[in-house]
DNA sequence: CTGGCTTTGTCGCATTTGCAACGGGTTTCC
DNA sequence: GGAAACCCGTTGCAAATGCGACAAAGCCAG
């Protein structure tokens, strides 16, 4: 009685896929109107959070790779986007932030990130409270 | 007043995050024990499911582009554990096959896969239910 | 049947990715 | 005060990835 193996019922399986939809399908905006990448978006959007953060915060938090995370700053860097500032406090850490022209972009996608966000969540319709509360429970036990 | 957006909020952010870390967690078991990669991982599940399938079909089902499901497929049958074998009736094609290799393979992984599962399924507990009816709804539309 | 038009899988190529190693910087502990 | 251990960000490199191009095969109208 081996292999009773239902693919679609996976769950990290399921996971990647909707991830992959939903970040490839919010990604035309920003690629489409700034050429960003996800990796630079998330950077960005990251920062818009918090004003001076350092790569290995945004790593950790992001779940990117420091290499990873490091390129992408460079590149927002040379676009303009972004600043790297090396701290006064700790010389290790790069401070990143944005710069008015981050702003600007950031002023730009928020609102349509809201809307993809409430599409979402009208797609969900009155599902939605439970499954937020479910990946909630997710990711706070999957590594804090 | 703009710019009140938050990151930890976003829904494809949310689930690229946890998707990432589900993925990584479970793949160590396969990766360890048979070396396979990710894509190659997604492949040999789907054959266990229906016994002929074409690259097509996985590409489209599996959210994975041609080219990828193609050199997993590839490797696979290098390492022994698919056959490709090229259509009767619609010769552009393959029919990709688990081996008994693959079988044996799939016997030990599916039982490691349903125990990952009902850990993730513990860890949701009461919310399990209505985050798989969330999770359904969204992938049910994102694209059919 | 024959000449377009679509589909399927593979491959080339440029880019991205993850991992490990490295070069500075800092903390710790004697 | 200094050396060993540790931390941070960048870079090199091999592997993986996505995209477009391509050949082979099927389909379809005339």
């Amino acid at each position: 009685m081996a292999e009773p193996f239902i693919l679609d019922d996976f769950l990290p399986y399921r996971m990647s896929v909707l991830a992959g939809r939903l970040s490839r399908e919010y990604s035309r905006i920003y690629q489409e109107r700034f050429g960003l990448s996800r990796a630079e978006w998330r950077v960005v959007a990251h920062l818009s959070q918090e004003s001076a953060v350092s790569v290995r915060e945004i790593h950790a938090r992001v779940d990117m790779d420091k290499s990873k995370v490091s390129r992408a700053a460079t590149r927002l860097e040379q676009a303009g986007y972004i600043t790297k500032r090396t701290s006064i406090s700790d010389r290790r850490l790069v401070e990143l932030a944005l710069t008015g022209k981050g702003h600007e972009m950031m002023a730009e996608l928020a609102p349509l990130a809201q809307a993809f966000q409430d599409e979402l969540l009208t797609r969900l319709g009155a599902h939605a409270d439970g499954f937020l509360r479910g990946a909630d429970r997710l990711l706070e036990i999957s590594d804090g």
